[in-house]
DNA sequence: ACAGTAACCTGTTTGC
DNA sequence: TGCAAACAGGTTACTG
């Protein structure tokens, strides 16, 4: 579910709510994530004043006088402000309380995380090695280009790979190449510097105009409110296969790449 | 260093 | 209707 948009809609949405409030309780009903939740955190929480929430690729990073709790929602996570008395579904994993509202983790495919960070988070080993952010003005066409040269995978699976710029997922990453008309397919190390450039800013376009629209809503991403995401409406090729481009007519291909389903026009998108 | 694959989970859709 | 297979927004860990 969750690319770069849908986790800043989910930051944005929940800070108002609890920057500069104290928790008074966390609940881990399943430690079983994609690692496993630190029995530690309520002794580590307790009466800790949240100070800010900040985004890195897709983790959130919730920063406390004693270190950083962090978040990352994997396929199928959602956070929700939510009464504490709202009664848990199946799976609603993990509280984080503050008086009469909580933060709520519900992630059906538990691909999530919860971990904990003393000392510095940008040193953590899930973070060290993540590549710039694609909407700060070090991620440009020449930072692509240069991370290209000799390497020979299609140019999909290098705009998705964190270590090269993070937060572009499956759904972005085809939106993306449609806008720049580059075959999904191709090369990333016989791209020219000029491709790279219109690429570049075609991923910070539509990661930007996400976000606007509060992301995309395939089937069950809610923003921290519940409501759904409204950029499902603007994608170009993802989910479109075999109906007609929406430049051009010609129908959408699907082909999988990388264990990837990508969505392209082969008329538009040149390799 | 790079490329390719399996793995972690559950739920929904598709096809026989 | 029933059951199995395919597929789904992510990322690490392992192999060669």
């Amino acid at each position: 579910m969750p690319e770069l948009p849908e986790v800043e809609t989910t930051r944005r949405g929940i800070q108002p709510h609890v920057q500069g409030k104290t928790v008074t309780g966390v609940l881990i009903r399943q430690p079983r994530l994609r690692w496993l939740v630190p029995e530690e955190l309520p002794q580590l929480l307790k009466r800790r004043k949240l100070k800010h929430i900040e985004r890195r690729g897709k983790y959130l990073l919730l920063h406390f006088s004693n270190g950083c709790l962090l978040l990352h929602l994997g396929m199928s996570g959602s956070l929700r402000i939510l009464p504490t008395s709202t009664p848990a579904g199946k799976h609603d994993h993990f509280d984080l309380v503050f008086g009469q509202q909580c933060l709520r983790l519900h992630d059906p495919r538990r691909f999530g995380a919860v971990l904990w960070s003393d000392g510095c988070v940008e040193q953590h080993p899930l973070l060290k090695n993540l590549g710039p952010e694609p909407l700060s003005d070090c991620f440009h066409g020449a930072h692509l280009f240069r991370h290209s040269r000799n390497r020979r995978v299609a140019v999909k699976q290098f705009i998705m790979d964190s270590k090269v710029v993070v937060g572009v997922g499956n759904i972005y990453a085809s939106e993306a190449l449609f806008q720049a008309g580059i075959s999904p397919n191709r090369n990333c190390g016989r791209i020219s510097a000029r491709r790279y450039e219109k690429l570049a800013l075609a991923i910070k376009e539509i990661l930007a105009t996400a976000i606007e629209c509060g992301g995309t809503t395939l089937q069950d991403f809610v923003q921290a409110d519940g409501n759904p995401g409204y950029f499902a409406q603007e994608l170009q090729v993802y989910g479109r296969e075999g109906e007609p481009c929406l430049v051009c007519g010609k129908a959408i291909q699907r082909k999988t790449l990388g264990q990837r389903s990508s969505y392209y026009c082969s008329h538009c998108q040149k390799h």
